[in-house]
RNA sequence: GGCGGCAUAGCCAAGUGGUAAGGCGACGGUCUGCAAAACCGUUAUACACCGGUUCGAAUCCGGUUGCCGCCUCCA
């Protein structure tokens, strides 16, 4: 079985081969380092994580670049809002970008490149521009002649003519064209500056990409990603400027992620919507968010809502509760040799089911969709071993060690189950006002009162706590409490 | 206005020519003092609407309606 993946330069499922034997290079465009992540950034570095990670299940080497634009308008502004310089609020953003990310089981690509620290290769390749006629400089800027570039529109599917017709930009004079885009930036006082050939400056929006992708891997390179508002103008300014300097195509498969809305709404800062990383990490474990980023297909957009959350949560903790007994049972007889015994057939389907799904276009719910029923088939396959005289821990042990080899795929079901179900319950309970002390005297109380047989008592007191959301459970070792 | 996408059960979501995966919820059962949890089972004569192609369509074609994205910084 061989991996599929939609292209949106040719708008078709294409089957992936890599340009070099089995070696793929992949750049993804990674944030701009002037403020917190949120859950759109989180879909995006969810999704590619995804496809690196199933790329070197299929055994490819992986060369996977993520950067950091760290000099830009944007920063600069809030950069002198906050009166520090750009470097300053980009490390400080950069090390927020890990603390939110790494909790999200985001594996770190293979170089994370900063444009700040590229400043020659672009320099360079804005020269080769202006060496081929396709740049122009205008005291101190350099712009892109869109005009150059007759391929100019062929990712986002453009018309360079209705382009200009439609252009709601207002027209900067300077630029022969209201397509040409800036290549380099003549610095104002106080901004960031670097000596160029133009004098001082500082690199425009999308030299950084061409420059950083070409010179980690190749002029020529196996994908591209980025979230799909990327496409225009970004990615299609990316080939019209590695193109016109290589004459060579930049990439070969350009993937493309679909947007988070928030409740219907498209999140944006002037709707005030827009949701942190950290604020659904306040809530729920990061496995939950994966899980729910996971359960559209990448391309599709995914519709935020507190309840898809809390049926992620659901279906992820009934997972581990499964893991956290299996492995329980597994443990009692010390450590089970190998995982090499046979699948169950069903088992091994729901496998294959698993792969082909993510063949087909990293089909992240329907690989889930043969996931989830298989750790239930695992429950089921525990229960009757448990429950024979000569228990085939082994079988089990397999499957349990299937489940986490796949669950591996997503970012999933990796955490010690008891971990994982600590952390999710630690969490609830700030959700709450009642104190763990408060709730377990209540519980006393109704322990006595069982023991008496005053079941009205009992059940008014669990009625009382359950009004605060507090769920009781009596089991064989006592009551034990969760919340709702 | 241009380009593109979407419409499947209460909700989320696969399926893209052969007769509707999976998850959440709900309901029934086992268990329990009763619950909860867990487990077992049930839960779309049907895929926005109207035509057409076909032996056969949720799946292809045409049209209608509704929703959304991009065209401007944005994952």
């Amino acid at each position: 079985m061989s991996l599929t993946l939609y292209n949106s330069l040719t708008g078709k499922k294409e089957p992936f081969t890599p340009l070099h034997d089995n070696r793929v290079g992949m750049y993804v465009c990674g944030v701009t380092v002037y403020d917190r992540c949120h859950i759109g950034h989180a879909r995006s570095l969810i999704v590619f994580d995804t496809l690196f990670r199933y790329l070197r299940h299929k055994g490819y080497e992986v060369t996977y670049v993520r950067n950091f634009t760290d000099v830009d308008d944007k920063i600069i502004k809030r950069a002198n809002e906050r009166g520090i310089s750009t470097k300053e609020l980009s490390e400080e953003n950069i090390a927020c970008f890990y603390e939110d990310t790494d909790p999200l089981g985001i594996l770190r690509p293979t170089h994370e490149p900063r444009a700040t620290e590229h400043i020659g290769e672009i320099i360079r390749l804005v020269k080769t521009l202006e060496e081929k006629g396709v740049a122009y400089e205008v005291d101190g800027d350099v712009y892109y002649a869109v005009s150059k570039f007759p391929e100019y529109g062929k990712l986002s599917k453009k018309n360079i003519e209705e382009l200009k017709s439609g252009a709601r930009i207002a027209v900067d004079e300077r630029k022969k064209d209201p397509l040409d885009f800036a290549l380099w930036k003549a610095s104002k006082p106080g901004e960031p500056a670097w000596d160029s050939p133009w004098g001082k400056g500082r690199p425009g929006w999308h030299i950084e990409c061409s420059a950083m992708s070409m010179s980690l891997l190749g002029e020529t390179f196996d994908i591209h990603g980025g979230g799909k508002d990327l496409i225009f103008p970004h990615h299609e300014n990316e080939i019209a400027q590695s193109e016109a300097a290589t004459g060579k195509p930049f990439v070969r498969t350009w993937v493309h992620n679909g947007f988070v809305n928030i409740r219907s709404e498209k999140m944006s800062k002037s709707l005030g919507n827009v949701l942190s990383i950290q604020e659904i990490l306040d809530r729920y474990h990061p496995e939950v968010l994966r899980a729910f980023l996971l359960s559209a297909h990448y391309r599709s957009p995914i519709n935020f809502d507190d309840t898809y959350l809390e049926s992620n949560r659901v279906s992820v903790e009934r997972v581990y509760k499964t893991l956290q007994e299996v492995d329980g049972w597994l443990s009692e007889a010390g450590e089970v040799a190998g995982s090499d015994a046979e699948l169950p057939g069903e088992i091994a389907e729901l496998s294959e089911e698993v792969e082909a799904a993510m063949d087909d276009d990293l089909n992240t719910p329907r690989a889930l969709g043969a996931l989830y029923p298989m750790i239930h088939k695992l429950h089921q396959l525990y229960q009757a071993e448990k429950a024979s005289g000569s228990p085939n821990r082994a079988r089990v042990h397999a499957v349990r060690e299937k489940v986490r080899e796949l669950g591996g795929l997503f970012g999933l079901f990796q955490s010690e189950p008891g971990a994982f179900l600590e952390t999710q319950k630690g969490l609830d309970k700030k959700r709450i006002s009642l104190s763990p002390e408060e709730i377990q005297a209540k519980i006393d109380l109704r322990t006595a009162a069982r023991k008496a047989r005053d079941f009205k008592t009992a059940d008014a007191i669990r009625d009382e706590l359950a009004s605060q959301g507090i769920i009781l459970e009596d089991g064989p070792e006592g009551t034990t409490w969760r919340v709702k």
